[in-house]
DNA sequence: CCGAATTCCTATCGTTTTAGTGGGTATTCT
DNA sequence: AGAATACCCACTAAAACGATAGGAATTCGG
C-alpha cells in the first residue's frame, strides 16, 4: 500500500519549486541536491509533470523548471495522479479507467475501497503546495525565535 | 499505491467468514471458491490472520475457520494491518516502525504523509466486518424488491 | 563563436516484490 | 480406513521498482 518514490520526490520536487516560486527558471539540480535525489531519476518524474502541464521549462544554460500555476492552485492530489496513475488502493475503484471485476454488482468490499479512496482523495484534494510553503515558514519562525533564546 | 492481493483477498475472505457467523466453521474451500480465489494461497493469508488472533481454525474433516471476534468488533483496518503491514503510504509516517528519513526534522511533505494516513486510517477504522454485512443485506432486499415491481 | 549549463530522450539493468504453485504432513470426522 | 481438512516450507515466473548509461538538442554568457 505504499507510494512509490515517483510520488515521494515529485512531491518534494514540487514543493521545491513552490518555494522558490517567482524567483525564474529552476535548474533541476539544485532542486535534487536540495531534496537529496538523484538528479538523473529526478528528470523523468519532471518529464511526467511537464507534459501534464504543471511545471514548464527553459532550455539551455540558466534554464530550468517553473510551476505552471500559483502554488496555491497545486494539490497535493494533482501531483500524485500525474506520478502515481488514477488514484484508489485497488483498480477496481481507479478514479479513471477503473477495471471492474466480474462480481462488480454485489461486491461489498469494493463499497469500501470507495469509502477510503474518497476520503483519500478528499484530503489529497485538501492540500496545496502554498499550504506547505506556509507550514515550512512557520517551522522557521518557530526555529527562529527558538534562537533568540539561546 | 495500490494495494496487493494479500489485503484484497483477504478482506474477502474475512468478510465472507462474518457473512456466515454463527455457522461453525467454515472450510476455507468454500470460501475460495465463493469469493474466486486460488484456495492454496489464501491458505496462506488464512494462516497470517490466524497468527495476528482474527480467526481460529479446526482441523480434520468437518473442520474449517471461524472469526474469533463478532464482526462487530473487527475492522477493516485490523485486517489490512496484518496482511499489509503498518499502515501509511510512506516508511516514514508507518503507524509502527517507522523509518525516518535524513531530514525527518524539517521535512514538510512528512506533514503531509501524515495527514493522509491519519485520515485513511480513520475511515478503515470506522467500518466493521458487521457494516459490510449489513450493506450486503441492504442490496439483497433491494433486488428482491425489484423483483416484485416486474 | 565557443563552451558550459541545462533540458530532453531512449534504452538498459539489477533487485525486490508479487502472486502464486508444488508437494507434501498432520489431524479429525464418519 | 478413507476422506476432508488444516498446516507448512520451498520454489518460481513475471512484473514493478529505482535507478543508471549515454548521449542529442538548446541556450546563455563571455
Amino acid at each position: 500500500m505504499k507510494l512509490s518514490t515517483r510520488g515521494r520526490y515529485g512531491l518534494k520536487a514540487m514543493f521545491d519549486l513552490a518555494q522558490n516560486y517567482g524567483s525564474g527558471p529552476i535548474p533541476l539540480k539544485s532542486v535534487a541536491e536540495r531534496q537529496d535525489i538523484s538528479e538523473h531519476y529526478l528528470e523523468q518524474l519532471i518529464s511526467s509533470l511537464r507534459k501534464a502541464g504543471l511545471v514548464q521549462s527553459v532550455r539551455g544554460a540558466q534554464g530550468g523548471y517553473t510551476l505552471t500555476r500559483k502554488p496555491s492552485e497545486i494539490t497535493v492530489a494533482d501531483v500524485l495522479r500525474v506520478l502515481e496513475g488514477p488514484l484508489g488502493l485497488v483498480d477496481c475503484v481507479l478514479e479513471q479507467d477503473a477495471v471492474p471485476c466480474s462480481r462488480a454488482d454485489d461486491c461489498i468490499t469494493r463499497v469500501v475501497w470507495e469509502k477510503i479512496r474518497d476520503n483519500m482523495i478528499k484530503t489529497m484534494d485538501s492540500i496545496t503546495l502554498q499550504d506547505m510553503c506556509e507550514e515550512a515558514e512557520r517551522r522557521k519562525t518557530k526555529s527562529g525565535n527558538y534562537m533568540y533564546y539561546i
